[in-house]
DNA sequence: ATAATAGTATTACCATGATAGTACACCTCT
DNA sequence: AGAGGTGTACTATCATGGTAATACTATTAT
């Protein structure tokens, strides 16, 4: 029996998935359109993808009008949060400060970053604070 | 062209790279029986797949006793480092602070490691000012 | 109404990851 | 030396992701 995880979304499944995510709901077209300005991609792929992306549950599609639109069909924010949780398990075996230590020593983080991640990080002990008190 | 990234790396094929970075060195019946003890798997399957890390330059394989010994040929560090990347780049959109705004927001982040995090992300700070100082 | 255009369905091909069977090689013990 | 076990090589099958061509349908402009 396989594990069926989320990360198995492949690279252009996942970009698919973000372009309709920031348009909130998109043609076919519009999505081909978008990834072009990027690369070279045919239009029937993107909309093979995009059929792939409604039958595992990710897109919704409907086909009222003349031409189909898709819309996520799942929270982004869940998604992203199994994902993230994929990562965790697979390769920090569940430890966030590991994946944080990871993400800090990299090239990847500005020092703007660092200091909002701070700050959210700050709110969030301020809030559990509240919470408990 | 096919963007050839990390997490292309498949299920087994990080759980087989983690065992071997616990391990430090190790042959596939190590493996093997570390992976049994949480599902069941071929010996082949394993040999198969440690075979396949090496082709790919993930694992080193030493040949010269009379069984052969596997050790890690990239840092995992490294390797772990490229795969938070990846993620940043492909769910979201680079921002680190996004995802540890996504990593907060789960329950996979207790009290002490929030305070772990932000211990972390103070000592860098720290070391920044030092160093502009 | 008809031609052109835009959109969709069907189908296919390749690469690779997951899985494992089978056959062969090499010690080791008697 | 031969038998058995342990380990490796080779090979194969299946699922799926990436990619796209081709053929069909519907909408629209003339």
């Amino acid at each position: 029996m396989r594990r069926r995880s989320l990360s198995r979304l492949g690279e252009t499944e996942m970009e698919v998935l973000q372009r309709v995510w920031s348009l909130g709901e998109a043609s076919v077209a519009d999505v081909h359109d978008h990834i072009l300005k990027a690369r070279p991609v045919a239009y029937t792929t993107v909309m093979t993808v995009m059929k792939k992306l409604a039958r595992k549950g990710f897109l919704h599609c409907d086909s009222s009008g003349s031409r189909y639109m898709y819309t996520p069909a799942r929270p982004p924010a869940q998604v992203r949060q199994e994902l993230v949780q994929d990562l965790l398990d697979r390769v920090f075996h569940g430890s966030a400060a590991a994946l944080v230590q990871t993400l800090v020593r990299g090239e990847s983080l500005s020092a703007e970053e660092s200091a909002e991640i701070r700050r959210l990080l700050a709110d969030m002990a301020a809030e559990e604070e509240e919470r408990d008190a």
